[in-house]
DNA sequence: ATTTACGCTACTAATGTAGTAGGAATTATA
DNA sequence: TATAATTCCTACTACATTAGTAGCGTAAAT
């Protein structure tokens, strides 16, 4: 059941992104710096970003990263679905047709809980939120 | 947030022994054959349980498995953490020396809730509340 | 023109997963 | 006591995934 580091770094990122809205670009650079992530790696993640909208580019000098939208309007399960794909316990969950026995699979209707309390909790928590929570006290140094 | 294989072949190799519960041994031959599972795979599997206390098990001729408990007795969590560890989505929700930053680090807030909706799942089922649910109509054919 | 920063693709090392394989130990039963 | 059935134990292997490196191309500010 572990997240991947994949999924992890972007998070985070997203969450960098978030404290620095409207405050113009910011640097993959300095977002690794703060994250200890390596610069390349995390290019590579917030590529994926880019491509599903949670975030935008702009290139060239002084150029950088900007949240899509606002922290509020970005829920955590739009960033994880991203980084990640659909959480898929199992693959039956999403296709039924992946077992014959789908429809009255007691294993299957576990997993299915299982997944749809992790994306109620997904669905329910925004960058915001998250930023919220943090006050003034703490940074977001992380896994 | 895949599931193992390995997890899931034992989930289902639990509930078939809950099925066949107070009815004597059942041999691991007869679940791999039902679940289309090696058998040579299921015994590694089994044998985690065993050592976790979740089964038990009869050698020799006319032996096989049992479960340790009655099925009311044993959450899906007992079972899910014998196999598959804690949950864990990220290393630093259960061990907070992971990473310095834990105690204010937002991120690692959201894995906690996560995992805290994973864990509600998987403590508040019993293999008796999944026999309960297949009813007389389903076998649990499955993932 | 130069510098800064994103964009894209390919490669690689390490790790974990899902098995396979063979035989030893134990017990029921004929 | 011999035989068959069954669990028990350990080692090995092939494959896939993950995490990360590397290099060069493209765009834009100054």
């Amino acid at each position: 059941m572990k997240v991947s580091t994949r999924t992890r770094y972007g998070i985070r990122a997203a969450i960098e992104l978030a404290q620095h809205h409207k405050q113009g670009p910011l640097q993959l650079r300095i977002i690794a710096e703060r994250q200890a992530i390596s610069v390349k790696y995390l290019e590579q993640l917030v590529a994926v970003l880019r491509s599903g909208g949670i975030v935008r580019s702009l290139r060239g000098a002084r150029g950088g990263y900007l949240l899509a939208k606002a922290p509020n309007q970005v829920r955590l399960s739009d960033v994880f679905h991203c980084l990640e794909g659909p959480v898929a316990t199992t693959e039956c969950v999403e296709d039924p047709e992946f077992c014959d026995r789908s429809l009255d699979c007691v294993a299957r209707k576990l997993w299915t809980r299982v997944e749809g309390a992790v994306n109620d909790v997904l669905d329910s928590v925004t960058l915001q939120d998250l930023l919220d929570q943090a006050g003034k006290q703490s940074q977001n140094y992380s896994i």
